[in-house]
DNA sequence: GTACTGCTTCGATCTCTTTCGATACACTTC
DNA sequence: GAAGTGTATCGAAAGAGATCGAAGCAGTAC
């Protein structure tokens, strides 16, 4: 089978203002949010961290259980919210799935505290 | 399986590239998740960007109510969360609450994101 | 085909969060 | 002192999220 990578359906980033700017509306806060909720959970901070340390090589998915002592469902649910929230790309070859880091997805966030 | 030997299959290590050391351990995970999800809420997010966009001015309690068209109790609720994120500073004067951005823990999250 | 492996989804449970009314506290003014 | 104003805390209800076991799906090996 051909190898795949899925992205993100929805940017949902950088489409907005920093925090710093007077004009900063609900749609916006609510976006923005949502983005910062990926990252509001020590799981899903230590599971980025992980594949963001592989820098632009890949990272399996067999690895990530061991990385924060959960449960494979469990594993599987957070690289879903992070994969969502653009922050990782996912590509299934044969049996395993393997991640890698956005990088200018944590741009984009970094240019909201801006 | 696109890259690795059938040995592999045994090993759930083998399968994948040196594992490096994390880049959050796990109480460090945990203080930065409390950070980010204090900015994982549309309020918080509004009010947030109100005192951000005053730059180094005080803002007055009593404008944020109508900012986010919440109650005072769920305003002062947002308030405190941002405060023991030390995000924003809080001084009150006589009857009043002042509130104050503190830049420097916005460039600590952005650092994080780098 | 069957058997095995890895990942996702489902269902249930538990915990945390958001929200607001009621109340308590702190400060000012009289 | 008493009365009035602004903020914080308490308590409860509703909703969202984290977790895991079980089941389902997809791919590999035989």
């Amino acid at each position: 089978m051909a190898t795949k990578t899925t992205t993100a359906r929805v940017d949902p980033v950088a489409c907005c203002a920093p925090v710093r700017s007077p004009r900063f509306d609900d749609a916006q806060a609510e976006v923005i949010a949502a983005a910062f909720a990926a990252l509001a959970d020590p799981v899903r901070l230590r599971l980025l961290g992980h594949v963001a340390s592989a820098g632009d090589q890949e990272v399996c998915a067999c690895d990530l259980g061991a990385v924060v002592d959960r449960s494979q469902p469990t594993v599987s649910h957070h690289m879903k919210i992070l994969h969502e929230a653009g922050l990782i790309t996912r590509e299934k070859r044969g049996l395993w799935v393997w991640y890698r880091i956005v990088p200018e997805r944590l741009d984009a966030l970094r240019a909201v505290l801006a």
